[in-house]
DNA sequence: CATGCGAATGCGAATACTTCTCATTATCCT
DNA sequence: AGGATAATGAGAAGTATTCGCATTCGCATG
């Protein structure tokens, strides 16, 4: 039971709160926009508006149980946050999205920032490019 | 007379198009939004509508103008196209943007997409962080 | 386990940014 | 200069997201 979770995280254990994270942890796709969660809601019967969707969304956010990327498409997308930072690569045609670390990046990042006198709070990177089975398909 | 700019381009020389080009060149500001772009217009006693600033922000991206990006800030922002590839690192407290190039992280860019099996097709970087003048002032 | 208070929710309205539609106007080739 | 055609301005429409508020729910308490 992940009440305790969200009661660790200040928050009180509501049912939709508990189905959008059930969501977030059981999707096919990790990476989950508030429409996608919203559908799959419905999907299981559940009765949740939109709203509450976005609202626990930024709460999950705000708790650190989640993260939220901005894909070039428009609109967010969610994860659930699992301590492990990483960065993305998304293919162009189909959307797929894969992910990476790079220690000598997240270096490099760090060093630039201090050069620049600015204290780092946070990135984000994004490697845009045709997945292989794309390629295949030209 | 940036006309020939356009032409080469493939647009005709209109004279929305001529201003915001000349606006682009001439601000202070290097990264605009077209909310910005469109202000300036009408400060400078021209009447362009903002329909048609969204309309040539995307025609020069396209023509390979203009350079979109996304900021994390729910809206695009626009700078010339310079031809020299670079970076961001922004300042979450007031706004400010510096940029950098870094060899060894577009080197390992290229890399990580290659063992991923990715034909890269392009990148994006933001560093985050709070600003020299932002720290002193805390 | 019933009760009550404040927090959370669902709904529709509102907002922010961007694109579309279409009648009017400007550009540029001849 | 004249006409075919592309571009523009104004406002409506479209997305993604947030807000306002009456109603409901979670949970500490008795
Ligand atoms: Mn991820
Ligand atoms: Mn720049
Ligand atoms: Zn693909
Ligand atoms: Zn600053």
């Amino acid at each position: 039971m992940e009440s305790q979770d969200l009661k660790k995280a200040g928050l009180k254990a509501t049912l939709p709160r508990l189905k959008i994270l059930d969501i977030l942890e059981h999707s096919r796709q990790r990476h989950l926009s508030a429409e996608d969660v919203y559908k799959a809601l419905l999907e299981g019967g559940e009765d949740v508006g939109l709203a509450t969707v976005y609202r626990v969304l930024t709460q999950f956010e705000a708790a650190g149980l989640v993260r939220r990327h901005h894909f070039d498409e428009g609109h967010s997308v969610f994860e659930l946050e699992l301590g492990e930072h990483h960065d993305h690569i998304l293919c162009v045609k189909c959307g797929r999205v894969d992910e990476f670390y790079d220690e000598t990046i997240e270096d490099r990042q760090q060093a630039i920032a201090s050069k620049a006198g600015y204290s780092m709070t946070d990135h984000s990177l994004y490697i845009y490019g045709i997945c292989p089975a794309c390629q295949k398909r030209a």
